[in-house]
DNA sequence: CCCATTTTTAATCATTTGATTAAAAAACTT
DNA sequence: AAGTTTTTTAATCAAATGATTAAAAATGGG
């Protein structure tokens, strides 16, 4: 058990423990292709370990799973809320930093969204819960500012519009990376760039859409028809 | 075997066949949770029938979830196809009729997204092929009008961080729902509305996009801190 | 009503897969 | 070096799961 007489525990912190190779080896897989299309034995393949290793050292594959499925979603969370403790920021400074937030943790960890849209449709609530406490902070500083800003009348959106564009233009192109680059005909350098392009792109393209069409824009002339050019 | 004397076939065109109910059962099944978490036995107690009929109309697992798959993908770009046909509209118009068919369609059947790309992930190639291919039509149309309206001036957008805003401001909050639905705390019937409303919003913005910083937008003043409300 | 065909069922198989066990190997302490 | 603890391995188990089979039931035609 894991209850010995633990008075020798040297724990010389090689530069590559097990442990850490089978979490590794899991956090790839699962995060891939998902709790049940795994196999324990991949794991222990890809990790290079006796199968048995992987009971030894985390109990049972979901606990393994529980344990990667919470760092992913600290990942996550820690990518996008870092910047919500200044109090001194601006609603389009906000705006800004969580953009390139987002497309700053979504160019490392690519899979993390559909992982986490995965395994939180079947909605177990325990998720989702936890995600809404941490999210909470954040909703209340940009939401508040947002509510103000449409009460004085210097915006005009509802916050379930602006959070979906924000995190849609942030975060979609990473979920339909492999569909859109098809359909587009670009490499993945080509891609970088244009999530690079983004992080100044969507701040302005969510501001524009705070002031919708009845506030500033006239029926239809939006852009005429054959303005002289260049 | 499937190669009996076919004689006498009469097909009396029940009012729900066996056949229909195990495909039911599986598209939801599958929809729902994937190829590798449903089990066939799953399938059969849906669709109240012994599991060896399962093997029985549709040889394998895998070959009813072929099935499954290619019918979706079918819902899926039948939903958003139609418009291309006719020469006669506009960009603007096109970009119109395509929101409304993404909203529509995904409100009939919120679960297609995730499963497409889940199953898109794995890049059999096979299907992002056929995906392409289905596509390149819709894509001719609609990126041809754009490439030109860009050369001429008229607007400065490159086709991808088009279609990125296109299909993440209709699709995404589907997607994001269960994380978006509680983060802003809304019932499903406010749901709908708001994507009811984002058939007529999401193209003024996409429209207002299509014109980028640099062509309108000075620098930084775009809302006054404090101009005179209402 | 009898026969042929189709459909359905219960039982069973073979493989996969998560997990355990007992023993061996390695690491560490004294 | 001996003893103790930790780590690793090979073998095996038990349950789950996709699939098959042989027989029964239902269906339809003459």
């Amino acid at each position: 058990m894991a209850k010995t007489t633990r008075s020798t525990k040297p724990k010389p912190a090689k530069e590559s423990t097990t442990e850490e190779r089978i979490k590794e080896a899991a956090r790839h897989l699962f995060t891939q292709k998902g709790f049940a299309a795994t196999r324990t034995r991949d794991i222990a393949e890809e990790a290079g370990i006796n199968l048995a290793l992987l009971n030894y050292y985390f109990r049972s594959k979901q606990k393994l799973f529980d344990l990667i499925m919470l760092e992913n979603f600290q990942v996550f969370l820690k990518g996008i809320t870092i910047n919500l403790s200044d109090e001194t920021m601006t609603f389009d400074q906000r705006i800004e930093k969580i953009v390139i937030a987002y497309i700053d943790m979504l160019t490392r960890v690519p899979d993390l969204p559909l992982f986490i849209l995965n395994e939180t449709r079947g909605n177990p609530s325990k998720i989702t819960t936890r995600l809404n406490t941490q999210l909470a902070p954040m909703r209340r500083h940009l939401f508040d500012q947002l509510i103000i800003s449409n009460k004085e009348g210097r915006t005009n959106l509802e916050p379930f519009h602006f959070v979906a564009n924000l995190v849609g233009l942030s975060v979609f192109p990473f979920l339909g990376r492999p569909i859109l680059q098809r359909v587009i005909g670009i490499t993945d350098t080509q891609f970088d760039q244009f999530m690079q392009d983004r992080k100044t792109l969507v701040p302005i393209w969510i501001k524009a859409m705070l002031t919708p069409p009845n506030t500033l824009t006239p029926p239809n002339p939006r852009i005429p028809p054959h303005s002289t050019p260049k």
